[in-house]
DNA sequence: TGTATTTTCCAAATCATCTTTTGAATTCAA
DNA sequence: TTGAATTCAAAAGATGATTTGGAAAATACA
């Protein structure tokens, strides 16, 4: 394929100012980053394929951000953002603790459906740089999904417990964040093989997922009294996760 | 640090055929390129890199490897192949279904606190490879775990559900790689963050994952009739997974 | 409107690094 | 000693990130 230049003179149409064109500019870079680095994997992109993917010069890219790192950067910090816009009102609606970690999960679910790159970005991000990259950066971005990072989960589970819906014995800062850590690793490992899991595995993405919810909260559930409804609060406790078999 | 050449004279010992020097040789090279791998990621590994690592030259090293990406490839087998060589006599030696998946993640537990840079270096492998590879290498590799592949599982779910110890309402293909899939995912998540999840999640990793491993086992235990002894084979049913609180 | 100033952009070059090859030298077995 | 296998030093050729200096465009201001 040619370079696909730019045509000099049909930039973009209005730009107002210095600082419209500007933000304009950065989110059409971000863009194309973030296509490239979905499809071909982040350290498997250089900056002259941004360059060439943009239409701009190099050295224009550096006007922008100062190295690739800070385009990943940049990247995850808007899809932390993004995410975090979307579910929050899903969370806060949700009644009880129990419906808020399946309202979480659930989330986690459509996302892969819907975004499985994005995800899979996240993936890569955990793999390469998480690793090398300080402590304060990352909690910089948890802190967009929640001002105190995912120490709230932890009161989810005790909610859940004192109406219970959850089992009395869990420890709900261990609990919370042994769940969270094993839904966004199966979420993320499932967009990284991609389909490559239907020839592995026999069973498409999402279902396996949806599943993955479905036995995690079982298994956070408080035991029910065999076949006799004994309980006073079970509405609340029966989360809307099992498609399985229509899907 | 300086190149740190091996001085020319001080070889191996005894070289006593071309056969049994080139195979030291080859798996010198993979050790040093699996350290490094390791260490820095695979992408950010260079051939000269490994070429310094190990006091080799660069060609010498296109005598054993033609590229990077077949180190990484054999790399993986080895791996594997120990990997399945360690757990074959646990999973053998487990009396029923449910034994022989509380044994598997068991030993993956086992696998992070103990190498968890190999752990690393598979997660990096699914973020960065799996998706561009072959799906028939891929599954090479899966064979050698087990020749059937990751069906067998399956089966397990199906002994576990005839003899009482798994809910009776499980799809065992389905749910088996759901909770494979989700064990694999939390055990690599935990490798390639590392010590971040102690700032992230205030908990040590290798109990998170032990409670990781809890949770799904409830899930995918049959429910027990509250507090009353009705079960007649309980003590299989047990998993030895939960050292909570003590480690 | 027209000119000065600021900002953005491009073309090209620089400097670094990486992969892979070449051909000669060395080591080993027989 | 001969021939095969192995290694090395060096270089070729490619690709990469980043910088430079000036041209073009957008704005501000008279």
């Amino acid at each position: 394929m040619p370079p696909a230049k730019v045509p000099p003179s049909k930039k973009k149409a209005a730009p107002k100012t210095y600082r419209a064109h500007r933000d304009r500019q950065r989110h059409r870079i971000l863009e194309a980053a973030r296509l490239l680095f979905c499809q071909r994997g982040i350290d498997r992109v250089s900056m002259a394929e941004i360059t060439a993917a943009t239409g701009l010069q190099p050295s224009t890219i550096y006007q922008y951000f100062s190295n690739k790192d800070d385009i990943v950067w940049a990247i995850l910090t808007e899809l932390f953002a993004s995410g975090a816009e979307r579910i929050q009102h899903r969370i806060d609606s949700a009644p009880n603790g129990l419906a808020r970690i399946t309202a979480l999960l659930e989330f986690m679910a459509e996302e892969l459906s819907t975004h499985a790159e994005n995800v899979r970005f996240m993936a890569q991000f955990d793999a390469i740089y998480a690793h090398d990259w300080p402590a304060e950066r990352l909690l910089t971005l948890e802190s967009q999904i929640n001002p105190q990072g995912f120490r709230v989960f932890r009161k989810w589970i005790r909610e859940g417990i004192a109406d219970g819906s959850l089992r009395p014995d869990l420890d709900p800062g261990l609990t919370m964040h042994a769940v969270l850590n094993a839904a966004i690793g199966a979420q993320r490992r499932l967009a990284s093989l991609g389909d490559k899991i239907e020839v592995e595995y026999g069973q498409p993405v999402d279902k396996l997922f949806r599943e993955t919810i479905r036995i995690l909260l079982l298994g956070l559930r408080a035991p029910q009294p065999t076949n006799r409804r004994k309980a006073a609060h079970p509405p609340a406790t029966r989360p809307r996760t099992s498609k399985r078999r229509t899907a």
